[in-house]
RNA sequence: CGGAGCGUAGCGCAGCCUGGUAGCGCACCUGCUUCGGGAGCAGGGGGUCGGAGGUUCGAAUCCUCUCGCUCCGACCA
């Protein structure tokens, strides 16, 4: 993308209504646009992480064999009645009433359509297991929305849904979202820890959210400090072995990790001192096994092996996609701007051509943009009418993790300049070796999204 | 929902107390000069002050109502 092309609002001032560093940057870096509280446009830029975030939970969760879906926004209140939570549910659902003085709502979350189709369509246990998901826009009447798109009324949040046979089938789901969660935010760039916490409204026994360590978390979380020194690396799992998904679950949940909700004192007391950590942490996602609380009601039952109509063992699974952009921001920025993680950047990297007109610079930004586009990069080619120390200024704001500059004093000897936003380090090189190298660095990132 | 505050140009703000029909910085447009870390000078365009009503000769300024937004607290992917 030529910047001077493209739709790149960004503000030298910082609004007065961004409290936290992601909601200022993402404001600032032309991301997003308030359009009511906890409503927000996605610009262009911001768009494109929302993509990368949301391709990446794709990736994942289909490597785990999870099938894709797309439920509606707006769903009848006859299903939420059915399951009871119509009227549990409270003032955070968004009732609407259409023309024909029909119940309908915006959907918070989607257990009991999921649960519809599937009773609609399965009926023998031999269709078993089966997950479901789909990303989707959930709307919360949240009492105040605040932190940009990190606490919103709308956000996009990935569900999914396993239907099992019995209860061990549908841990062992448990599990293997753990896994794929895990895997999942590493690509991100973060480190999410799973914590036991509590169900809330959506119920059942077994549940963990995935905290991201941030100062700005909304949580309180206790944790020994071992577990951040583990890392899922690129370890080749076979989601459908028992044993292997229970081994990740067991590696990354045996030591104390909890939020303030499940927190208990006189346990924690027994991690020993050196290791007991007090922070606070950003919740980007959460798995359930909640047995037949929705299957029971809503009669989504198969006829097993023995003849016999059973329920289906339901766990249910969500990742805040709208709401990681805000938390890897959070864990990744300076006072300059954002540092994005390879795996997530709106552009893997950005050409500053430092003499906008002078036909020497001019051609080999062309030719870096044209051959690091046809290999597959996506480039951000700065070729404003603007003075080196504008270009520079956008972005590090934006945040993209590597920068070559083009400059004519360097190009008399056929060098240009490859910075890492992250450590600020510049390196002179030939055009050809500067896309040599951003090949190997993005290497791991090409590699993991196949 | 309880408490606090704010709405004046695209953004950040001043003016309001002590009514006299709007100002600063950034951004934007034009020209010249600059040109490796958000340039300088000169010129220029843009708002009737969230909305409605009231008081007054006169309202951004005072009063009433209303809408929106933000912050603190209780709740939440």
């Amino acid at each position: 993308m030529r910047l001077s092309r493209y739709f790149l609002p960004v503000l030298k001032e910082t609004p007065s209504e961004a409290q936290i560093a992601s909601h200022r940057l993402m404001l600032r870096a032309g991301m997003i646009k308030q359009q009511a509280a906890g409503i927000y446009s996605w610009l262009p830029l911001g768009y494109k992480v929302l993509k990368r975030i949301e391709q990446i939970v794709h990736e994942e969760q289909q490597r785990a064999g999870h099938i894709p879906l797309l439920m509606p926004t707006l769903q009848s209140a006859d299903l939420w009645r059915e399951s009871g939570r119509y009227d549990d549910y409270g003032e955070e659902m968004l009732r609407i009433t259409d023309r024909h003085k029909r119940d309908l709502l915006y959907g918070p979350t989607n257990e009991e359509m999921i649960t519809d189709i599937f009773r609609s369509h399965v009926n023998s246990y031999k269709d078993l297991p089966l997950t479901l998901y789909h990303i989707q826009w959930k709307f919360r009447d949240e009492i105040r929305p605040r932190f940009g798109v990190m606490r919103g009324r709308e956000f996009l949040m990935k569900d999914g849904y396993n239907f099992d046979l019995t209860k061990e089938d549908a841990l062992h789901a448990y599990n293997r979202h753990l896994v794929t969660y895990l895997r999942t935010y590493e690509r991100m760039g973060l480190q999410a820890i799973p914590m036991r916490a509590d169900s809330g409204p959506i119920g059942g026994e077994n549940t963990h959210e995935f905290l991201v360590l941030a100062e700005t978390g909304e949580s309180e979380v206790f944790y020994d400090s071992e577990i951040t020194d583990l890392t899922f690396g690129d370890r080749q799992i076979d989601y459908d072995s028992v044993e292997q998904c229970q081994a990740v679950l067991e590696e990354f949940t045996s030591r104390y990790a909890r939020t303030d909700e499940t927190h208990d004192e006189a346990v924690f007391a027994q991690v020993p001192e050196t290791r007991r950590r007090t922070a606070r942490g950003i919740e980007v996602g959460q798995i359930f096994y909640f047995g037949t609380k929705y299957s029971e009601p809503m009669g989504a039952t198969v006829v097993g092996p023995d003849g016999a109509r059973t329920p289906v063992h339901m766990g249910s699974h969500g990742i805040g996609v709208s709401r990681l952009a805000g938390a890897i921001i959070e864990a990744n920025h300076d006072d300059k701007g954002i540092i994005w993680p390879e795996g997530v950047t709106p552009f893997h990297v950005g050409i500053v051509n430092l003499k906008q007109g002078d036909a020497s610079v001019d051609s080999a930004c062309e030719a870096l943009y044209r051959e690091l586009s046809a290999k597959g990069f996506d480039v951000l080619y700065d070729d404003r009418d603007e003075r080196a120390g504008a270009k520079f200024a956008t972005m590090d704001l934006i945040g993209l993790p590597w920068r070559i500059t083009v400059g004519p004093r360097g190009l008399q000897n056929n060098k240009v300049e490859l910075t890492s936003r992250r450590s600020g380090l510049s390196e002179e090189m030939s055009p050809a070796d500067a896309m040599a190298r951003l090949e190997k660095i993005y290497q791991p990132v090409f590699a993991a999204a196949k």
